[in-house]
DNA sequence: AACTATAACGATAACGGTTGTCAATTTAGT
DNA sequence: ACTAAATTGACAACCGTTATCGTTATAGTT
């Protein structure tokens, strides 16, 4: 079952960075499939319901998948250029955000972390 | 000018953690105010665009918006179960956000981060 | 291969938050 | 008061997302 599922899957991976379900289901199109955008959307969910796939908002209110390459807890930066997505780790953070929860009395700790740049490429083509 | 401004500044500067547009639309309605939704938008713009206060997503893609009691750069700590949210320093993960993006060769870079838990309060009064 | 039950699919409509439009009202300056 | 400019708010338009529902593909059985 789910053809269209692994075309998203696959889609999404070949493509480093964030894309909006509209960009993927764009991509698909151009390249000659007849999925809809329907579909496009109930894979993308289907595929971070699982937990394969990672999902946040981008500040228009637009929702951006990204695949992860590990699965372990990790954090991500992100070129504003050409949107590029480099996994990192940070057990300083992860303590640093435990430490500051338990000093303020919070249980049940979760964080997300979002690190923005400019990529050597980028950096270099626009100066 | 903009008495419609300084009151939807009030009114989110009354309620500590994350309102949306909607919800201060009501606050307001509740209280008498004859002022319309569209207003309530252009002023919440006005005061994200001045920096007087903080706007993010929430995970379903509705803008919320925020208060902050500092004007130094600080993240926040908030309540998963009644909202409020604490302003909190992190030389910690300042510092990291900077090695981590130096070693992969980023300039120019800007970071969020925002820590959820459940408070004392809240974790107490649901077990 | 034929049949059936079930799941996946996709076009379209509906939904909800946000933004644009524009006439009416308020404000500031004279 | 009078005028020009800015603010306001009702309403419509917009856009990403989700629900609906008839159609199509799939898997299992005989």
């Amino acid at each position: 079952m789910s053809t269209r599922r692994d075309t998203v899957r696959r889609a999404l991976n070949d493509s480093s960075g964030f894309r909006s379900a509209q960009d993927l289901y764009a991509d698909l199109r151009a390249e000659g499939s007849k999925i809809g955008l329907t579909t496009v959307y109930r894979a993308l969910q289907a595929l971070s319901d699982s937990g394969e796939i990672d999902v946040l908002r981008s500040t228009d209110g637009e929702a951006v998948y990204r695949a992860c390459v590990t699965d372990t807890h990790h954090h991500h930066l992100v070129c504003r250029g050409c949107g590029k997505a480099v996994e990192v780790e940070g057990p300083a953070v992860e303590k640093w955000a435990e430490n500051v929860a338990a000093q303020h009395g919070f249980h049940d700790v979760t964080h997300t972390v979002e690190v923005f740049g400019t990529c050597a490429a980028c950096w270099a083509s626009r100066g």
